[in-house]
DNA sequence: ACTTGGCACTCACGTGGGATGAGTGCCAGC
DNA sequence: GCTGGCACTCATCCCACGTGAGTGCCAAGT
């Protein structure tokens, strides 16, 4: 018996499948596909392949569908990943380009997977764990207050309205806070995020006690700040596409809106799909069907991948029904990556 | 013959429906309702009802529903909003207890809604068409880079980092920024951001030739970022909850999904309702089936309302099948309106 | 002028039986 | 190890039928 042949079925099976979304039958495969060998032959290497569980019946009398294994043996082993046609790379090219926010390249490649794809399409906010303090800004903005600001070397920015409520008076506010914001810069300027906020505390206590009151002020706003930023965001989009895709997946389609909707589970899903071994994929990473251990995402699939340029920032990638396209898929998640990283790195 | 019983029977056709999901018939009409009448009657008050266009049978052989017509009726004169129970008010407000940013309060805003309302929320971001500069930062954060912050009086802040291409050198820079962050705050400082955008043609004009380039590179930025803080912006939560609502929705929900990610379309609905009469009903506006112009979004109905103290920033309403609970809705989007204003005029 | 009980009528829905056909598993022969 | 043949299984479609909720209308009652 030949393994060759008996992969090649499997693919096929896929292939049917996702185009059709019917289960697929032994005569149905050998006319659409070139296998060289009769139903019969064909339906022999189908009840191994179902003894070993990639693929299965929904009842007796009808065509074999993929299992999750069946999908995972393809994407490991039979995807060859389509490349991108010149009016795709066009489009993509386009659609990002012109992009002037932080903010904005990530809704545009948001919307843009969603609209590639006609899935799902996550992307996680560059992730700042990574990322080191470039400026700090501290200036009053009139009366006791005072306005502070966040830049971090990967382009966010965060900021902060306080009260400066132990000021004595307005005079020498201004003053004090040129004074501290010349040192805070000193002390956390070029760290990274996290070890910015343990360097505060002794900021404070090295400051000179006539300002060591607006000092803590500053710094526990600061901290929050940080804190803010090394906080991980994500955005979603094309949750519409997700109902067209079929009916099948329409049974569990409030607990997967739910569970978009809820970004905890999503960045732990990200999250997980960063720890995972890259492999061969280029990169990629798949989650099929129950891989997914969260409940109500069993039958969707996750495609994933980093961008931002040689150091990962973070993640995008796109969620659909297991019985996705994916090589397409997986095409478009690679292809927007690079543009994006490529937009980000200038 | 009596109008008020008719009203009285639309009434309970609608409450009826509304809880069972099922078109409700003259005899079950006058088992779960005090009419003191027979079925008979009902029936010629249902027969004039469905003339006048407020009640429609499905089927020839089959209860009544409610029109949007029906429903317009019920919610303009028979609707009494419900009061929220102590329990509900305790937990609104345990809720939005510690919001801190006014991105938080949105957020924790719109989650509110959607779980106190069982759909779809809406809350538009506190509108800045009317809301004036408060401060203006502007700062070189190393090399040719500097920092630019709008702070607008509603708490919003806007920034962009810019890159100032025509600077000489460096230390120069940093005297012709600390000038111009003086010029342009006096030039824009309480202006409403309209008038301030347009203000900031006649600062460059005024600025000394030395520093004419630069200042036109800011004034073009932070034209921008006065722009982006017009833009209106909005967040929706509870989608998953529109799927759950019914399935009769669920033919029409990619569309209404769809449209709730177009947040251009969503927007526009919004400004519609805030421009309608607000009428008797406590500041509420209810749009109801097909009078939402939009395609897609017939088969919802939207509630909602402004919020933020005496002068209105902005509205949060709910969006969900025609056949939703108007007076639980209403009661609900009222209620948290109220909190949500409290919150931010504090 | 309304209201009411009675009555015929309609029609969606559920049930059950039979035909259809796609698809399988198995086996004997090549 | 491949192939054709063959019996078998079932989901699906179709149709016919009974059932019952609900209506519209009418004649009689108040």
């Amino acid at each position: 018996m030949s393994d060759d042949r008996r992969l090649a079925v499997l693919r096929a099976i896929v292939e049917d499948y996702v185009s059709t979304h019917e289960p697929v039958g032994s005569k149905a495969l050998v006319e659409r596909h070139q296998l060289g060998v009769s139903p019969a032959t064909i339906r022999n290497d189908m009840a191994v392949l179902e003894d070993e569980g990639y693929i299965t019946q929904p009842h007796t009398s009808a065509g074999r569908i993929p299992t999750d294994r069946g999908y995972r043996l393809f994407v490991d082993r039979l995807a060859n990943v389509k490349p991108m046609t010149p009016a795709e790379k066009r489009a993509i090219e386009t659609f990002l380009h012109g992009a002037d926010d932080l903010d904005d390249v990530v809704d545009r490649t948001v919307r843009l997977l969603a609209q590639l794809t006609r899935q799902a399409a996550v992307v996680q906010y560059p992730s700042l764990s990574r990322a080191s303090v470039r400026h700090v800004e501290l200036v009053g903005v009139g009366g006791r207050s005072a306005l502070l600001v966040l830049i971090t070397d990967s382009g966010r920015v965060e900021q902060r309205v306080l009260d400066i409520r132990s000021a004595v008076d307005v005079e020498t506010l201004g003053v004090s806070l040129a004074a501290l914001r010349t040192r805070v810069n000193a002390t956390v300027a070029g760290k990274r995020l996290r070890e910015a906020r343990e360097a505060l505390t002794d900021l404070v206590q090295q400051t000179p006690a006539a300002d060591i009151a607006i000092a803590a002020e500053v710094a526990a706003s600061l901290g929050d700040c940080l804190t803010a930023s090394l906080e991980e965001r994500v955005v979603i989009a094309g949750t519409s596409n997700l109902v067209k895709s079929g009916a099948d997946l329409s049974l569990s389609l409030g607990s997967v809106l739910e569970a978009l909707e809820e970004h905890v589970v999503l960045l732990r899903l990200v999250q997980e799909l960063a720890e995972e071994q890259p492999s061969e994929r280029g990169g990629l990473s798949v989650r099929i069907g129950a891989e997914n251990l969260h409940l109500g995402l069993d039958g969707t699939s996750v495609v994933t991948t980093g961008y931002g340029g040689e150091t990962v920032l973070a993640r995008l990638g796109v969620l659909g029904p297991t019985r996705m396209d994916y090589p397409t898929t997986m095409a478009a998640v690679r292809a927007v990556s690079r543009y994006v990283s490529r937009i980000l790195a200038s």
